[in-house]
DNA sequence: AAATTGCGCAACCGCATCATT
DNA sequence: GAATGATGCGGTTGCGCAATT
């Protein structure tokens, strides 16, 4: 048996969306959410669209988080990086680039960027046999044997304040824990620079600031890093791990992302500088 | 100036996965 | 565990526009 179509194609609109549309999509969505269901949506906003349309309309699009224009060198980097250890998984390369959907990167890797990293894996292939910092395609046929693979370890995450909020200022249940102020963080405006603490070994990175609820209590703080990146194997898991953590989610509950580790209970600040100046290597990290 | 070509990007399609009953 | 429905995702298509012939 077959599956039943998503909708009626017959009765519902389909190519571009008209300014009109996306108005009534974007006030529609901003009042009143998904309300869970996308294929509902389209009828109860007074559009003839299809729900998928509907979704895809508003993640690559009508989002206000989209950033739309040019991409980096910095995001070049991560997303050949990306590609070249996890292949086309383009939600987890969006993933990475804040404000970048799966279909701009993949579209962006389609039309440019492969183009460009061939271009510079046949330049490194013809001057020199030792390249350093050039993203070799593994993807595309090679002549044999392969030519040596060069993966830059970079890694890097940005969460805004604004980010790490989102979860508590859209969850009604906990925003009455949670502050709304993102200036207002733990120990009341308590930052946390912490110069001359050890950092993970065998990473190079910073934290650029952290952050944590303000909770008078701090055994029932919750706490999350903001900005914080590492530069080299592993990547989150790796960076927390190294610091005795199992992952970010054990610890650092309330972080953007982890919603569901909400309501678990989190080091204090104290106990948090205690495990990162348990560490026997030099400091590697820098707070800043 | 008209026709053709190439490119960028929004949107669609169909399959996989997840959640619910 | 099976059936069903909703969502997520990657591959692909097709339109609009600019560059080229």
């Amino acid at each position: 048996m077959g599956r039943a179509p998503c909708c009626d194609k017959a009765n519902v609109k389909r190519g571009p969306w008209s300014p009109e549309e996306d108005m009534v999509l974007k006030s529609y969505l901003e009042r009143y959410g998904t309300g869970g269901n996308w294929i509902a949506l389209p009828q109860k906003a007074g559009l003839k669209r299809c729900g998928k349309s509907c979704r895809l309309r508003w993640l690559n699009y009508l989002r206000p988080d989209i950033k739309h224009g040019g991409f980096t060198e910095e995001e070049d980097s991560v997303i050949c990086t990306l590609y070249n250890k996890i292949g086309s998984r383009w939600s987890v390369i969006a993933s990475q680039l804040p404000g970048r959907t799966d279909n701009d990167v993949k579209n962006y890797w389609n039309t440019k960027l492969k183009k460009k990293m061939m271009a510079a894996q046949a330049i490194s292939l013809s001057t020199t046999t030792t390249t350093t910092n050039i993203n070799l395609i593994t993807h595309s046929p090679s002549p044999s044997p392969p030519p040596p693979l060069v993966i830059p370890t970079i890694k890097t995450e940005s969460y805004t304040c604004d980010d790490f909020f989102t979860p508590f200022n859209n969850d009604t249940t906990s925003a009455a824990l949670a502050p709304t102020d993102p200036s207002f963080m733990f120990g009341h405006n308590t930052s946390f620079p912490m110069a001359g603490l050890p950092g993970p070994p065998g990473l190079n990175g910073s934290v650029h600031q952290y952050s944590a609820s303000p909770h008078d209590d701090p055994s029932t703080a919750s706490c999350s890093y903001v900005n914080w990146s590492a530069n080299g194997p592993g990547g989150d898991d790796a960076f927390f791990a190294d610091f005795g953590l199992e992952s970010p989610c054990e610890f650092f509950n309330g972080c953007y992302g982890c919603q569901e580790k909400i309501g678990q209970s989190a080091p204090n600040q104290a106990t948090l500088a205690s495990m990162l100046v348990s560490s026997d290597t030099k400091p590697q990290i820098t707070y800043s």
